[in-house]
RNA sequence: UGGGGCGUGGCCAAGCGGUAAGGCACGGGUCUUUGGAAUCCGCAUGCGUAGGUUCGAAUCCUACCGCCCCAGCCA
């Protein structure tokens, strides 16, 4: 039950809540329990991944549970394709609810029954204003509210008015139960908020049964301490919600004490921000609609099915979430973090690949026409146990137009003419000859191979700095690679009020390389693993792409790049 | 003179009265047939500001400053 070995070291203050809950017996014996609880009404991002791992990784360091409930109250908005789609990507992420599958609208009958106890205890009343006219009421910012007209019914004619509400005599919009708290609180959540409305909508679970729906304000507390949530934990703009959070759950224990599983309290946690791209459902949606990308499951997007599409592991993101951490402080995560995560796990499991993203031409002249030679290499450098693969080696290669300079400055130590460099695998080779069309532009490289420096058996005793990696012409597959980049030009896309967000997308969020070559055993692949192109980046063999007969792999993370670097 | 939340290095983030963890980024060295990886070193006399309490303050007190959230019959 300690749980100790899991959480220590774990210095969140979410993880230090709970320990000192667990210390003063607080859970009663209970098992700390949390859970997710999404709207079915749109699509998950890596914000939602960090509080998902978030509860789910709570429950399990601390052998608990974790409940996966919908919360679908407003059948307006929800549709069960979101709900198929947020199962799947939980799944994905690795999350593990188990049989506690659950929706808000599971419940529905017993809330409509805590609602009227609250009637009869005169916490709760049926009010006629209609919506302008509540807002009017509540007040402002700096006024106080003021009272309902309707605010002093009867239990008796709340009830009949209640149930009447229920049963759709009343038109959607026309009344609404309201939980009579306090109209001068300085928090306008406590004045006297609507916790039903009447909304003649066919919901994607309860079908017609219902014509009325409670909010959020009263549905999710009392959830909670239906299913005996610990923890419910949330993000920190329902800081303000708490107070009304603890007024439900108090008046569901009293009210309704054979229902009660647990006395359920709120916390709240900063959300997750990122650099260079946008977190808000509504902005994603823009850039769906407005067509700046191929839909919610675009690699670049922020969404769970976006990373997915785009190669990432469900394994590196949630490394992602413990680097990040928890607190209730707003902050915007580099983007680099992540990219280090990613890194770090494909560097030991993708197997090395070469192919040429922007190839030139190399004919090595003292290479005999039509020889070829294999040349072994490993998959996995370090991990012997992933073995080592043939790569063909002829007269003719590609190499990376970026890999030659004609004026090398000092530091550069890859090809150039009269310089020699190592083809990964292979051999040394110089460069004799720059071959150039009309205009200029390089067309061919003519080179030498040294015969003695063949990898493994090298007996030239040169000590060669650049190596460079190659695609036999003769022998080459082809491939098409998406080069996926960050989706906005800045850190913070939504930085200035006066540009839209969507003049800082980067218009080279991805750039589409055809027919590049690549080593013979890139045919091999399989559909969905990932490799590393060497020296160039990691890569995903999309699975979902069309099939033509040509695979696609799209570009997961560049690799880290010292040159680049040092160019600047 | 509405309520609430937050301010620790470029970015995250520990710390809870005993003299600033860790990660990312960055800079440098070693090593390397990926300018990758690995490895080593460096990186806040300072914790929004100003006072105060104390032998001692990022931690306690006071005042101020800055940023974020709230006026849906959304969640």
């Amino acid at each position: 039950m300690t749980a100790k070995k899991e959480t220590e070291g774990k210095t969140n203050f979410i993880y230090t809540m709970i320990r000192e809950d667990l210390e003063k017996g607080l859970l009663e014996d209970r098992p700390v329990h949390t859970r997710f609880p999404p709207e079915p009404n749109g699509y998950l991002h890596i914000g939602h991944a960090k509080a998902i791992l978030l509860n789910y990784g709570i429950a399990r360091d601390f052998k608990g549970n974790f409940n996966l409930r919908f919360d679908d109250t407003n059948p307006i908005k929800e549709e069960q394709e979101f709900v198929d789609s947020i199962i799947n990507d939980i799944r994905w992420l690795g999350a593990d609810w188990e049989d506690r599958l659950f929706f808000s609208s599971d419940y529905f009958d017993v809330k409509y029954r805590f609602a009227q106890r609250l009637i009869e205890a005169g916490r709760a009343y049926v009010c006629d204003l209609n919506q302008e006219e509540i807002r009017a009421y509540r007040g402002t910012l700096t006024e106080p509210g003021t009272e309902s007209p309707y605010r002093t019914r009867s239990a008796e004619e709340n009830l009949d008015l209640f149930e009447r509400m229920r049963s759709g005599e009343f038109e959607s919009g026309s009344r609404v139960l309201r939980a009579k708290i306090d109209m001068a609180s300085g928090n306008l959540n406590m004045r006297d908020p609507v916790i039903y409305r009447i909304l003649h909508a066919v919901h994607h679970r309860t079908g017609g049964k219902w014509c009325i729906y409670p909010m959020y304000d009263f549905d999710h507390p009392f959830s909670d301490a239906l299913e005996g949530i610990t923890h419910s934990l949330c993000s920190i703009e329902y800081t303000d919600h708490r107070p009304l959070y603890d007024w439900v759950v108090d008046s569901a224990v009293e009210l309704m004490p054979e229902e009660v599983r647990f006395r359920s309290r709120q916390t709240e946690f900063a959300r997750l921000n990122m650099t260079y791209t946008v977190m808000s459902k509504r902005k994603l949606r823009r850039l769906v609609d407005e067509g700046h990308v191929e839909g919610w499951a675009d690699p670049r997007m922020p969404t769970i099915a976006g990373l997915r599409r785009r190669g990432i592991t469900p394994q590196a993101i949630a490394d992602f979430q413990e680097r990040v951490g928890v607190s209730r402080a707003d902050s915007t995560v580099d983007l680099a973090m992540l990219e280090h995560c990613i890194r770090q796990e494909l560097e030991t499991t993708a197997p090395r690949l070469m192919a040429v993203l922007d190839p030139i031409k190399a004919v090595i002249t003292n290479w005999p026409a039509g020889k070829t030679e294999m040349c072994e290499m490993e998959n996995l450098p370090g991990n012997e146990s992933a073995g080592t693969r043939q790569v063909p080696f002829g007269r003719e290669i590609y190499i990376e137009r970026d890999d030659f300079m004609e004026e090398p400055p000092k530091k550069f130590f890859r090809l150039a003419p009269g310089r020699e460099v190592r083809l990964k695998g292979a051999y040394v080779i110089c460069c004799e000859e720059v071959i150039k069309d009309e205009d200029g532009n390089i067309t061919e490289l003519r080179c030498t191979y040294d015969p003695q420096t063949r990898s493994g058996s090298d007996t030239s005793g040169k000590k060669i700095k650049g190596v460079i990696h190659w695609v036999s012409h003769e022998h080459a597959a082809r491939i098409t690679v998406n080069l996926y980049d960050n989706l906005f030009t800045m850190e913070n896309p939504e930085g200035e009020a006066e540009v839209d967000f969507t003049r800082n997308i980067n218009p080279q969020s991805l750039v589409v390389c055809e027919d590049v070559p690549a080593e013979p055993a890139v045919a091999d692949a399989v559909p969905g693993s990932r490799f590393q192109f060497l020296r160039k980046a990691y890569f995903y063999l999309d699975p979902e792409a069309p099939d033509n007969g040509t695979p696609v792999f799209n570009r997961i993370v560049q690799l880290r790049d010292s040159w680049a670097r040092m160019k600047k």
